[in-house]
DNA sequence: ATTGACTTGTGTATAAAATACGCATTATAA
DNA sequence: TTATAATGCGTATTTTATACACAAGTCAAT
């Protein structure tokens, strides 16, 4: 190929991340406010160019880290996203991933030399996003809803183990509708994506509650 | 973003599509014979360079056309594919396809500037390939696996038309197992993938077999 | 200590869906 | 006509999902 060749030239490739939390019931989600110039100014999704010398997936952590300073997040690549359009520099592709955590664990959101500003907003309430940010946004909570019952996504929000009525309230702000208790406890225990401990803690009631574990691996079902 | 920096400088973007087809039972992949260097000799999957003025989606299309001759193919993103050596020229991220056609469609394949010979392989018996194409391969076929429960990718394979025991055939040479005759087709009924239509046409059988059509929009279920 | 309020864990009855399998129907060919 | 072969439709059984009742653990007020 030639690299020369106008119809290939200055092409570049995007990280980005749709790193989430859930917090009093409400998903939230992180946006990074830009300092320069394109779409100076805007909230845009935690992400940047990718190095030459680091995998897709290295990458977006690498932006992650520069962001929030947490490293070794779990993520999950599930989109590319490739307008013509979709900067006016240059031909971007932007490789969509999403991620989940603790914003507990977000001790200081970093300035760095593209970023002023960062936050985490609840996802009914994002402001205009640069570049094409809403619409992988938008994908990107799909995604998230469908791994969230299918994964141990979760896993990254409880390290430390969870208690049911503490993991249905995540469920339903996630997934945006409410659930029977009893009949999610056992939804949530035939997927087999947690185990039971033989501690328990409090959550909001005043009976305490069993702890459980997400599972390390996870087995995928039959399809049909 | 300076471009001129090198940990962005000289990259690109493959679009690859992983082309099926099912004729007698049996699954194959379009398989293309490199002409040129890097991997001359070599079989890879139907793709190529993106141009700076096409969609994603419109490039892998853009190179079925040049290889098949076939327009108008519907494809289904689901991975990109970004080891920093997937490419020895330069840094190139592949964005995959699937997408699934009659082979009868295709008349003649191709010769063009790169490749000098194409062919339908069963995939199960797929040679060595250039490339990571082995691995993108790989993650289509089980993504061609959930997309035929789920979506009405299979309407480019019977455009015309399916009899329940054509459309049994052809789940099976994909998922790789068997199923019960008359259970099979109160599964696909109740999936509301097809409709039912007025006329009748022979299989294997001796009686006629209803004639079903894909639905041209699929609405998604719950997904807890 | 006892009681009530609150919340969690467990169970059970019913409805819906998946599975296993029987039988009649419609064609072909001898 | 009859045997054969494959399709369409139906039914009994098992499994899974849903709706709802009740017991148990903790706290706070009396």
């Amino acid at each position: 190929m030639n690299v020369r060749n106008k119809l290939y030239k200055n092409q570049g490739i995007h990280v980005i991340t749709a790193l989430f939390t859930v917090e009093q019931g409400v998903t939230k989600v992180l946006l990074i406010k830009r300092k320069n110039e394109p779409f100076k100014g805007d909230w845009v999704l935690t992400g940047g160019a990718l190095y030459n010398n680091e995998d897709l997936e290295h990458g977006a952590l690498r932006e992650i880290e520069e962001k929030t300073g947490i490293t070794g997040v779990p993520i999950k690549q599930f989109k590319a996203f490739g307008k013509v359009d979709r900067s006016p520099v240059m031909r971007m592709v932007a490789i969509g991933f999403i991620g989940i955590i603790d914003c507990k664990r977000v001790k200081v959101l970093r300035e760095t030399e593209n970023t002023s500003n960062a936050d985490w907003f609840p996802i009914d309430k994002v402001p205009p996003l640069g570049y094409d940010h809403e619409e992988i946004l938008h994908d990107a909570l799909i995604e998230l809803r469908k791994q969230i019952v299918k994964s141990n996504m979760l896993k990254s929000l409880f390290p430390d183990g969870v208690t049911m009525p503490e993991l249905q309230k995540t469920y339903e702000a996630i997934l945006g509708k409410k659930f029977d208790r009893r009949n999610f406890r056992k939804k949530i225990l035939s997927l087999d994506l947690i185990d039971d401990t033989n501690s328990t803690d409090r959550f909001e009631g005043n009976k305490p509650a069993k702890v459980y574990q997400f599972k390390n691996k996870i087995e995928d079902k039959d399809i049909f």
